[in-house]
DNA sequence: CGCCCTGTTGGGGA
DNA sequence: ATCCCCAACAGGGC
């Protein structure tokens, strides 16, 4: 569920609870959750600590504990953190007892997330330097900047967006939206954009972002059956899993495709597809056969 | 009921 | 640089 707004909610939320206060005890239930480091070693290095700071770079939460320790989580698809539940879920893999009495509990069905614990603000840097580019939201992030990450580039626009590497914290579904809102395609090569485009993707990011911040956390599961959403809603979630379903621009129905091994929603009227040759990368078929839906 | 496909992510190997 | 597959599970379609 966590993109970029997600986890800055999360962030929000937590920050409150969880700053100033020590963590009593710790319990990994699942060893996966810490891996490569071994879970015992973490468990014993965190309790006790004091939560300074709750911080997020990318879609990483980063814990400041006291002694230079930093806590980087990452909640995959399904990891969500639950501040004195009333009972444990179904797949709890960590819990974190609080000052207060009170509780944190980290639940993940997938168990795709992880939490890896490191010392020292280098340390912390250098695993968050090694794995995310500019963050979307702060002035960095430029179409200049866009364009000279681009440069050269053969791969298409769609992953591109999606590469931690070049922006930090674009996930499928504001990937989709924004390059909807840019009137990009997603099979168009990242390097073949004209400046005002690189301009309009830049825009479009910050801008769904935005938006996808101020709904709080909602997400697209809670608009997925809503025909007209409300508000400015209605402008964030356009065309991810609407298959079929007209584009509110111009009524043209919604397609999907499969670029980079991701589910692809696009209207190619207002994103008009590359002509085969420049430009253009190839399409792939979703399942096992030929083709795209719709 | 079972099989098959899909998915809000990122890492590793080819 | 780029592409494919995988992790582990739930839910939906057939």
């Amino acid at each position: 569920m966590p993109e970029l707004p997600e986890v800055e909610t999360i962030r929000r939320q937590l920050a409150p609870h969880l700053e100033g206060r020590a963590l009593r005890e710790v319990e990994i239930l699942d060893p996966r959750w810490t891996r490569p480091d071994p879970p015992g070693p973490v468990q014993d290095a965190l309790r006790g600590r004091v939560v300074q700071e709750v911080g997020r770079a990318g879609k990483y939460l980063v814990w400041r504990l006291s002694g230079e320790r930093y806590l980087i989580m990452h909640l995959r698809m399904t990891g969500a953190l639950l501040f004195d539940p009333p009972a444990d879920p179904p797949h709890t893999r960590v819990r974190f007892a609080l000052d207060g009495g009170h509780r944190l509990v980290y639940n993940d069905p997938r168990r795709f997330g992880t939490g890896h614990l490191v010392t020292g603000a280098p340390s912390r840097d250098s695993y968050l330097g090694r794995r995310l580019g500019v963050e979307p939201l702060t002035p960095a992030f430029t179409a200049a900047h866009l364009r000279a990450q681009a440069r050269g580039r053969t791969a298409p626009v769609k992953s591109f967006v999606l590469d931690q590497r070049r922006i930090a914290g674009v996930g499928n579904i504001y990937a989709d939206e924004a390059r909807f809102r840019a009137g990009i395609h997603p099979l168009r090569a990242a390097g073949s954009l004209t400046r005002p485009q690189y301009e309009a993707l830049r825009e479009a990011i910050e801008h769904a972002l935005t938006l996808g911040i101020d709904a709080k956390g909602a997400t697209i599961d809670d608009f997925r059956h809503v025909d007209g959403a409300q508000g400015s809603f209605q402008d964030l979630f356009c065309v991810h899993q609407r298959v079929g379903r007209p584009c509110p621009v111009c009524g043209t129905a919604i397609r999907k495709l499969v670029v980079g091994g991701r589910g692809t929603y696009v209207c190619e009227r207002c994103q008009p597809r590359p002509r085969a040759g420049r430009g253009a990368v190839r399409a792939r078929a979703p399942g096992a056969s030929g083709g795209e839906q719709l």
